[in-house]
DNA sequence: GATAAAATGGATTGCGCAATCCAAACTAGC
DNA sequence: GCTAGTTTGGATTGCGCAATCCATTTTATC
């Protein structure tokens, strides 16, 4: 969690910082659902129950609450990968199953909370697309330090490369995720982790 | 190409094609480089040459039009896909070569004109959503047929589902597009592919 | 408990942008 | 060449929404 950004207040008393991240999780919850461009400050005023004054106390405007949502989905999903280790195959069979029934249990609704804020400022906000690319690195480097274990205790060929590995599994992941969101179905996701799982056996 | 759509104007003249073709293609570059959110109607209005009522005759509105964008899209991707041969390990390296190839060209900008529609779709506007799913079950189509042949010729192992291959090998593309355009660097886009070429390459 | 800073309330402003309207000028088909 | 339908021009409207403003109340610090 890198702290930074929200110029104005230097000096955030407990209250303030409770309801700054009261804004932020509203936001959060509220681009989830329905993308930056559709949401707006008024709904996420009503959402975290604040005035138009306070929001715009601790965000200087949209693209600065936009760049705090990002860190805090970044934190939330890296935290959460952490919970598994990927450095066994059993391991990495648990995590696969763990997200494929969390896109079930959610309708597929949603995709992935970092890789749709992604796409959605890639072309148009270059700050914010920096803050998701080092999102993804650290997801990434998450994945790695498994991949990275298991080829070190001998359960990955030698030849095989588990940097690059780790970075097709998340891509797998992603475009699994996308195509779900879009067919509502886990389908494309199964298929997508399961190529990958299959690929680590083989090279077990 | 499935023509139907914009209600009013049932019988169009060939200037009138034309000029409806002008307008999706102008809008069609401006949804690909900024999004759907970020695209007005007057951009469009003035990249195509066109009037305001112009733009009006021809689409109801403007979700209107994004449809008739997303189908355009469609049909240029999937007529793109079908000069490849998906049905060899060779004609499938030939293919990577030239997505790879492409997205160097393109400075990486931008990702699957499909995928970014759809994220940015699939939540708030149901119809978008599965009009992008139909495009994508023409692309899987698409791929599938090549993975299909090459399976009856037994250059794939019986065990081997060329279904799921060809939607692990599109949700692997598309990851790999989404991670290439937040990082503005081809890398993961190559170790999706080559992890899937790996498997392919494996189960021949 | 005084005072400076921080947090809150809520009305207001101004503009970007989708969409409408009323013509006028073409293009078919008979 | 007449007329019904199609295509085009461009001004205008109206609203959604980000952002500003001026208070008032609360919290920290000495």
């Amino acid at each position: 969690m890198s702290t930074s950004a929200a110029s104005s207040p230097r000096r955030l008393t407990r209250k303030g910082q409770e309801t700054r991240q009261r804004i932020v999780g509203a936001a959060a919850d509220l681009i989830f659902e329905q993308g930056v461009a559709r949401t707006t400050i008024e709904e996420v005023r009503a959402a975290a129950g604040v005035s138009s004054s306070q929001l715009y106390h601790y965000f200087d405007d949209k693209p600065a609450l936009v760049r705090a949502v990002i860190e805090h989905q970044s934190d939330v999903i890296v935290g959460g990968q952490e919970t598994f280790d990927l450095s066994t195959l059993e391991g990495i069979r648990t995590w696969r199953d763990w997200v494929v029934q969390h896109q079930r249990e959610t309708s597929c609704v949603g995709g992935c909370p970092i890789g749709s804020l992604g796409s959605e400022l890639a072309e148009t906000d270059s700050q914010g697309r920096d803050q998701v690319a080092a999102g993804f690195k650290r997801w990434e480097a998450s994945i790695r330090r498994g991949l990275r274990e298991m080829h070190a205790q001998g359960r990955l060929s030698s030849e095989t490369d588990p940097d690059a590995l780790a970075l097709a599994l998340l891509a797998a992941l992603q475009g699994g995720l996308l195509l779900t969101q879009i067919e509502r179905d886990t389908t494309a996701l199964e298929a997508a982790l399961d190529a990958m799982l299959d690929l680590i056996a083989r090279r077990s």
